[in-house]
DNA sequence: ACAAGTATATATCAGTGTGATATATAGCTT
DNA sequence: AAGCTATATATCACACTGATATATACTTGT
């Protein structure tokens, strides 16, 4: 029933490389992973809940500091167990859902200027992404350099990066193919 | 609260090309759309009888042939111009959610053997894919030559199909290299 | 000094989307 | 007659989203 929980294995890696809180883990999610992965307190949470429940995390309430109470939490040793289990599995096909080529598709019904413009602005949004992806390239692979074969597990790091770079590429030769189509259509017209 | 629903729209842009039920609805999404949407009864019925009361949708019962009655779904004026409203509007950038990168991403925690195997088979699923796409592809350049002028509106199913090409080919080519480097890594040891 | 803004920290809720299951009829095959 | 597939609708538990509520503490400008 429902799609499995995806969340919780994403928590379970971040907890992995370094023992956080609900709070942290978030943080870590739009620093670290934002580019292809996204997480949220409603979520967050709830799950912390029910894994600790289910033993595969623990607890630690830090009172230290003027700060509000802290639940810190970290894998136990089942916890550990069920993420390298998870990591060993062929990742399953997602549910596509598209949004812009679902008004791609249905664009036969209005003016050809009206997809135009977006699909412009898409354009350059793509390459936006594309630069900023290209910078975070050089900066690890600079660390890369630095480190040397201590650096050598940033290269998993640097692979998440590499797809975003050939995927907006990808998405940037499409652009240029089907605005370049409908410009010369309009200039017909 | 909570995203947008696009279930909304996606049904509009079916219901306008020909009314249907729910039934029709979610064939036409398995075999028309799937490689880049997906709808499901759990979400088509409740939203049919949503939008039948907001007006933008009208229901006519079929009681013809000895089937189960049957509920076909007509735009309305109403359901038109916010489908055309909705088909200028430039598309919201999703929240990424690829597990697969996600998995990568934790990769360093597990041995090479691991990663590489469902690597390999991703690209396999991804080539195979391509093939399809392209398969797609031929055929509806087929039929625009037949059709001639009165076939262009098939551009923008065209269009989607090409994304799914150029997306295909980009995954593979970044198989390929994170494959290559870990094949060379294990080579070494 | 103090107001305003930002960061830390947790919790909850309404709503969207997923996948399975339930129900019932009709036609086709063997 | 039994078993399978297609037609047709409905519902539920759960996953995920994005906003909002609550409360404390540090920072920054005036």
């Amino acid at each position: 029933m429902a799609r499995e929980n995806k969340t919780k294995y994403a928590i379970l890696g971040v907890l992995n490389i370094c023992p956080s809180s609900g709070y942290d883990i978030k943080k870590f999610c739009d620093q670290s992973i934002n580019h292809f992965w996204n997480e949220n307190y409603g979520h967050i949470y709830p799950v912390l809940k029910q894994m600790e429940g289910d033993g595969w995390i623990s607890k630690i309430v830090d009172t230290t500091g003027n700060r509000p109470n802290k639940n810190v939490f970290s894998v136990t040793t089942q916890g550990k167990k069920v993420l390298q289990e998870w990591l060993k599995t062929p990742p399953a096909t997602p549910q596509a859902r598209y949004e812009f080529l679902l008004k791609v598709f249905f664009s036969d019904q209005i003016p050809v200027e009206s997809i135009l413009g977006w699909l412009r602005e898409s354009r350059t949004f793509c390459k936006g992404l594309l630069y900023e992806y290209q910078g975070i390239e050089q900066e690890i692979r600079g660390k890369m350099e630095d480190l040397g074969p201590a650096g050598e597990h940033l290269f998993f790091r640097l692979a998440t990066v590499r797809f975003g770079i050939f995927n907006m590429r990808a998405t940037i030769d499409w652009c240029d193919e089907i605005i370049n189509h409908l410009e010369s259509k309009e200039e017909k017209a």
